[in-house]
DNA sequence: TCTGGGGTCCTAGGACCC
DNA sequence: TCTGGGGTCCTAGGACCC
């Protein structure tokens, strides 16, 4: 298809400091109260209030090094609450999907929204955005900003300028502006603003005296292929309205499923490692059989704190393969200890471990191994799996578990200010009392 | 004392084959 | 002493995103 002949209305829809809007939802007190949330294991600052990057707090900050900030203002920290974020992103979702049959889901916080021909049915596409903000912000309590573009670069560029001028109310749309307008506006963001240009490609940039999104834009996209290669030539095509991504509203399923955790203390023995590493293969393959694939290999992999200098280094991984892809938690779990017993040393503290399920494909359309004699017994496994998941949905995680999962806790994540699961569990429902 | 987790894509280079 | 060239596949590493 030829997407430069072809124009493109994108709209990208964000919500702003997305898990601290969701936590001010439930708790209105926290309305201009500078509020932090953390990363797992209260490590770092990974989402914002406005009045937390007004005092020059950046993302990913480790918490203890803002705690004199964070006493001498007041702010606020939360342990992250996936749960009530993923619920409340779903509830978004469902709202943009009256807006446009074709919406996106780009992260837990943004959807692009392909709306050619739908915006005849709005005066303008301003009044589109005004009506979205307004019904997300009355059917869910969380603020979002909308930006217009004939591409999905130009898009979060145009949502970047609407979260940054007061003025423009939350809307900006790059589709009505003038060639001049446009230059103007894009001669002000600079060259790291862009979607695709991240850190090293931004220093890159600035060094060849590319120092703002509109000097990108004029660039030459052959010389910006040859030195940066073909994402960075497409941006740029982007950048000047040319749509060269499109909308991905079927989610593709996963390639590969990594579940990973620091730990809450240091972990010197194996025994804790196969309970931490059986955790985590067992929420691995929930999201495995979730998306109804199986896997060919596990990596597992164990490494030490690499902030403590004063200690000895250690990290290690492996790759175990398996004779027939599978769903199966049991069998995955034997694969994931065998790796770990190969690569693991005693005498080391270990901070983290992970593991990936790689080399995954539909579950539907398996290939059995030659020595595979087991179909009936393969069905069995399946059904078995299907109730456990069952099971574990319906009654709450980890209701039926594999046994070497273990029932110790050293090695679980620090989470000391979570807020309750407002949503999703009847017994964590928010009180509202009448007076 | 305390430093997150989960993804994707592209490219270069090596191994291997004919 | 002379010592090809082209194709494919795989992997590791780097870059990006939120």
């Amino acid at each position: 298809m030829t997407a430069a002949f072809t124009s493109q209305q994108f709209a990208l829809v964000d919500v702003n400091n997305f898990y601290v809007s969701c936590e001010r939802v439930f708790n209105p007190k926290l309305e201009s109260v500078p509020v932090v949330v953390l990363s797992n294991n209260d490590g770092c600052a990974v989402a914002r209030s406005n009045e937390v990057k007004a005092l020059g707090v950046k993302m990913g900050t480790p918490w203890f090094q803002m705690q004199d900030l964070a006493k001498r203002h007041g702010i606020v920290a939360f342990s992250s609450n996936y749960t009530l974020y993923g619920d409340m992103s779903n509830r978004v979702l469902m709202i943009l999907r009256d807006f446009s049959p074709e919406v996106e889901m780009y992260s837990i916080d943004e959807c692009f929204l392909r709306l050619n021909g739908l915006s005849a049915l709005w005066p303008t596409l301003n009044d589109l955005g005004q009506a979205i903000r307004c019904r997300i912000r009355q059917w869910t309590g969380l603020p979002i900003c909308v930006g217009f573009a004939s591409s999905k670069t130009m898009a979060k560029l145009a949502n970047h300028v609407a979260k940054k001028h007061i003025d423009l109310n939350g809307v900006c749309d790059f589709t009505t502006m003038s060639e001049n307008e446009i230059s103007r506006l894009f001669s002000s963001l600079d060259v790291g603003e862009v979607w695709g240009v991240g850190r090293r490609i931004g220093e890159r940039l600035h060094a060849m005296g590319i120092h703002t999104a509109q000097a990108l834009r004029q660039a030459s996209p052959k010389w910006l292929r040859a030195q940066f290669g073909v994402v960075m030539e497409r941006t740029c095509d982007e950048l000047n309205g040319i749509s060269c991504l499109a909308l991905e509203d079927v989610t593709p399923p996963r390639k590969q499923i990594i579940c990973s955790r620091s730990f809450g203390e240091l972990v010197t023995s194996l025994e804790e490692l196969i309970e931490a590493v059986s955790t985590y293969i067992t929420r691995a393959a929930e999201k495995l059989r979730h998306q109804q694939s199986v896997c060919g290999a596990v990596h597992v992999f164990i490494h030490t704190n690499q902030f403590r200098k004063q200690d000895e280094q250690y990290n290690n991984g492996i790759v175990v393969s398996l004779p027939e892809p599978t769903g199966d938690t049991r069998v995955l779990i034997a694969a994931a200890l065998f790796g770990l017993r190969h690569i693991y040393r005693p005498g080391y503290k270990y901070k983290k471990a992970g593991v990936m399920l790689m080399e995954l494909s539909n579950s539907k359309q398996r290939q059995s191994s030659i020595f595979d004699l087991r179909g009936a017994v393969s069905d069995r496994v399946g059904e078995l799996m299907q109730t456990l998941d069952n099971l574990n949905r319906e009654y709450g995680q980890d209701t039926i578990t594999i046994g070497s999962a273990g029932v110790r806790s050293n090695w679980k994540m620090r989470c000391d200010n979570r807020t309750p699961r407002y949503t999703t569990r009847w017994n964590e429902l928010p009180h509202a009392f009448a007076r």
